[in-house]
DNA sequence: TATAAAAGTTAGCCTTGACTAATAATTGTA
DNA sequence: TACAATTATTAGTCAAGGCTAACTTTTATA
């Protein structure tokens, strides 16, 4: 953790050859990129929780950790120990044999990711891919669009939604 | 590992509300979404590898662990331990103290993975992402798009060049 | 050809995010 | 209200993918 400083992540212009070497994507800058991709990993499977928390609460009234075990496709165990981790990192509220509730900053985050995430499937749609294919890879792809791509995406998607 | 089986992962239509669950995304099968997403993550590092080596091979004439340790912004000995990994899983030859080289298999990944992220970079900016951050993005978006996805994207791109 | 610098290797540590198995608490029902 | 079924918790295991520090080998150069 703690290897990805937004301050030295300036982005970086294209190859010109078949590599990703040219004179502007230096080692350095290609480095930068690989350290913000490994930085979104590790804030995905944070932002599918939350996400995923808050349709159980808006869907079912409350997020039991059975159902969010059942939709991950992963075990209560796992659950039951993640649900700790986003209560360390103040994104939700819990109390043992009780269901999940989301902080306000829990909240904030799963908007946001909902958002992101149907900006991702309706651009997918947009350009053509099919709506079973755009909900699957969108719960990838949504995690690695910077702020730019997404607004890129809404706009496009907006001039072309007729 | 093993978490994922592509046979009885069947593409899921999306939801209706605000949420994810409807009557065509039923909690099994946004499990299955997780689970492919998760299966995408486990193999996103190896295919990061073996297109730099790719890269290093064909601009340098050899991919030596000093270098791929720079681009990827990563110690030397978490190259090394990874590099076995890839000798491994049949994707690279190599020695002590000697470069690493592709095997068949291995260049064959190293294409794939090339011809992806250069789609998925000409699909941003077809769409209005800037050049920077379209090779930013892409180093992690590419590794998340279906082949169904990225074909969409080529037959997108071919329409909308001029 | 010595010697210094650079590169590669190895060992050991850490966190994340999975798992199983055993146990405990809650909830539904006869 | 008992008791069974469901749900939640805890402990322990594992692999991946990072790291540092110490050491060895190779390579470059004085
Ligand atoms: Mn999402
Ligand atoms: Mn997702
Ligand atoms: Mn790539
Ligand atoms: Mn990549």
């Amino acid at each position: 953790m703690a290897d990805f400083d937004p301050a030295e992540d300036e982005l970086t212009p294209p190859p010109e050859g078949t590599g990703a070497i040219s004179a502007h994507m230096t080692p350095d800058r290609q480095a930068s990129h690989f350290k913000r991709a490994r930085h979104a990993r590790e804030t995905e499977i944070i932002e599918d929780y939350v996400e995923l928390i808050a349709d159980l609460i808006d869907e079912q009234g409350e997020a039991r950790a059975v159902d969010i075990a059942k939709r991950l496709g992963v075990t209560g165990a796992t659950v039951n120990k993640m649900v700790a981790r986003l209560k360390q990192m103040n994104l939700v509220n819990a109390e043992p044999y009780r269901s999940v509730f989301l902080t306000d900053e829990g909240r904030e985050m799963a908007e946001a990711s909902r958002e992101r995430h149907h900006i991702v499937v309706a651009l997918l749609r947009v350009v053509g891919v099919d709506e079973a294919t755009a909900w699957a890879d969108a719960e990838g792809m949504e995690h690695r669009c910077s702020p730019e791509t997404l607004m890129a995406f809404k706009e496009f998607v907006k001039r072309h939604k007729s």
